[in-house]
DNA sequence: AATATAATTCTCTAATTAGCGAATTATAGA
DNA sequence: TCTATAATTCGCTAATTAGAGAATTATATT
């Protein structure tokens, strides 16, 4: 029952639903999905930080960036929990919506991505 | 994303999803549930109205008995999200252990066991 | 009508958690 | 080697929430 509760509380969160659905298709590096909410980097590394925890995403890291994705080969209960997202959560309006705004944002190389939010930063 | 996020937060506590797993198979009046766990009736009472609010269960009215159960025609969200509950949480463990110590209880009438929970406590 | 009682609502407390900024870590480039 | 920077961890605050007991509501029984 363990399992089910770290599962269902890792998901109990508008943005980290929201950050499960935009991982679907694609990994994703940091830079790329800070682009798409409004929360400070910390803020976002503790949610990837939560949903690595509960095995419902795996990182990757490459130079100074770090790319999270679906798990290839997830524990039995997170891919009954990642079949359910798929089915739901990645369908939702909002969900398709944050695919959207991710695409010029994944025109970008991440080096000038991070270039931009450093610019932003300092205004 | 509301719909889905307002699922998993009322998923995201390990009594309602105990709560969830025993009302699969048949509907309960508020003492039986209330026998499984060392909750006080308010507590429980909470959980259920959050069950409930998020659309999960529904509730039958019986004399001064409340039966709760899987609502029979769930929306599409609810619904599968039933349909993972029922492949995932009901099988847990710890929820066909709830199932096994619930029997005792169905063989007792309500009210005799309304009367057992006020025996007990005024030891 | 008065009493007993199943369940809920209300009020409060303790624990948890989302959020931020500062400090830290690790890697790339000068 | 030194600097810049992507990401994380740490320390803190504000908001949320599980829990209990008291008070309330609604129904059944005497």
């Amino acid at each position: 029952m363990k399992i089910w509760s770290s599962l269902t509380k890792a998901l109990a969160d508008e943005h980290r639903l929201r950050i499960m659905a935009l991982l679907h298709p694609q990994e994703l590096c940091v830079c790329q999905i800070l682009e798409l909410f409004e929360i400070a980097p910390s803020t976002l590394s503790k949610h990837l930080s939560i949903l690595k925890q509960a095995g419902l995403i795996s990182a990757r890291k490459e130079g100074r960036w770090v790319y999270y994705r679906w798990p290839e080969q997830p524990a039995p209960e997170v891919a009954l929990t990642l079949a359910w997202l798929a089915q739901t959560v990645v369908r939702d309006a909002v969900a398709v919506a944050d695919q959207q705004r991710l695409q010029p944002v994944l025109a970008l190389d991440p080096i000038d991505l991070c270039r931009k939010q450093n610019e932003n930063c300092c205004l």
